[in-house]
DNA sequence: ACCAAGATGGTACAGCGGTATCATGAAACG
DNA sequence: CGTTTCATGATACCGCTGTACCATCTTGGT
């Protein structure tokens, strides 16, 4: 046998290629024969690890939500241990803004998946439901843990608030991306929120 | 001369095609050729009528903008005459969501613009900075009358307020789109907030 | 050492999509 | 009544893109 190649380690390399262009010329515009050459590699690799255009579409968005996970992870480690719920949450709404070039390209390419999903049955809409479910679930959770700790107004909804912090959160990080706000103007309202959802803490 | 066609009729017919055909099958998806048999008529014709294809696409984002205002407009208009702050407010939100099927294609085709005016640089991105600008004054003004008017809690940030119901409208807009949330709930999630800044009507 | 199987390169093929070209039809105006 | 000019139809062309096929090289196992 030959030269035993990793292939998830390739996988990953021409993935990861894949977002870049995306991010770069948008995802309608990436062909094969572009990914390939920004991984640099063959055309004829990018067939051999992905079959077809379809699948490693389908892959670069699972690549997609997987590094925005560990992205929110380590957004969340960086908060110090044992953080409270407003730091956490604050961690995981600020993920959603473009701040650096690596997630403002994620993000557009995400938005573009979303919009693909919509019509394209081949690629599953079923991410963009369980993800932000699963982030509604967390962030309820926290709302909770700091309702019952008294961080929080009187008659706080939690899981109504949960929701609105994300798609706010989402509605601004188009904002930032289309180049009508600052990543700071956007920062700056989503922390006005959180003070006043914990208005002991500054 | 021959039978004198009125173009700009000629020219919203096919453009009013091309949009359906986008909600229908998304965007990227969109040729001439599909454009032409929305439309009933003949390759030729669009080719006639929209010299190029990305002429075509130009004047679809312009028409979705003024179909939009058409729509807030409609939606002011039956809110009774001399419509109250929180009224003209909630008629501009609840536009945001997409709820019968020609917002929800139209809401749809202008994400896909959106995400589009990010990386190509023929399709200016100044229409998805301008137009929510304005939206955002117009919400700031009317929430200013409801502040003089003693509606509203005391230490209100009127821009602030403005910037966020709008981007939330929009994030809710999104996850109704990709099907994770009902119209309905959101509509709810929208009123809530309304509630909390006008807390003295129902 | 040798060979079987994996890895990689080059290239051809078919389909599609936007655009261009040619031709024809229709009607308003002199 | 014709001709000029707009409107429309049919079709050809060219480039690009995804995919498939064939050839070659590499190397690990025996």
């Amino acid at each position: 046998m030959p030269k035993r190649v990793d292939h998830e380690e390739r996988r990953a390399q021409i993935t990861e290629a894949l977002v870049r262009v995306a991010g770069r010329r948008g995802l309608h515009a990436v062909g094969m024969r572009e990914v390939a050459a920004e991984a640099g590699v063959s055309l004829r690799l990018v067939q051999y690890y992905f079959e077809t255009k379809e699948k490693l579409l389908l892959h670069g968005l699972q690549w997609l939500t997987t590094r925005l996970s560990s992205r929110i992870a380590d957004r969340v480690r960086a908060a110090g241990e044992a953080p409270g719920p407003r730091a956490v949450i604050e961690a995981v709404l600020l993920e959603a803004l473009p701040t650096d070039e690596e997630s403002r390209a994620f993000h557009l390419v995400h938005t573009a998946y979303a919009v693909l999903a919509v019509t394209d049955e081949a690629l599953a809409a079923q991410p963009f439901i369980d993800g932000p479910n699963a982030a509604e679930d967390a962030l309820g959770d926290q709302l909770e843990r700091a309702r019952e700790a008294g961080l929080t107004p009187p008659g706080l909804e939690v899981r109504t608030e949960a929701i609105s912090l994300l798609a706010l959160s989402a509605g601004l990080g188009t904002s930032v991306l289309v180049g009508q706000r600052t990543p700071e103007a956007a920062t700056a309202i989503l922390r006005h929120h959180l003070d006043r959802l914990f208005p002991n803490e500054s």
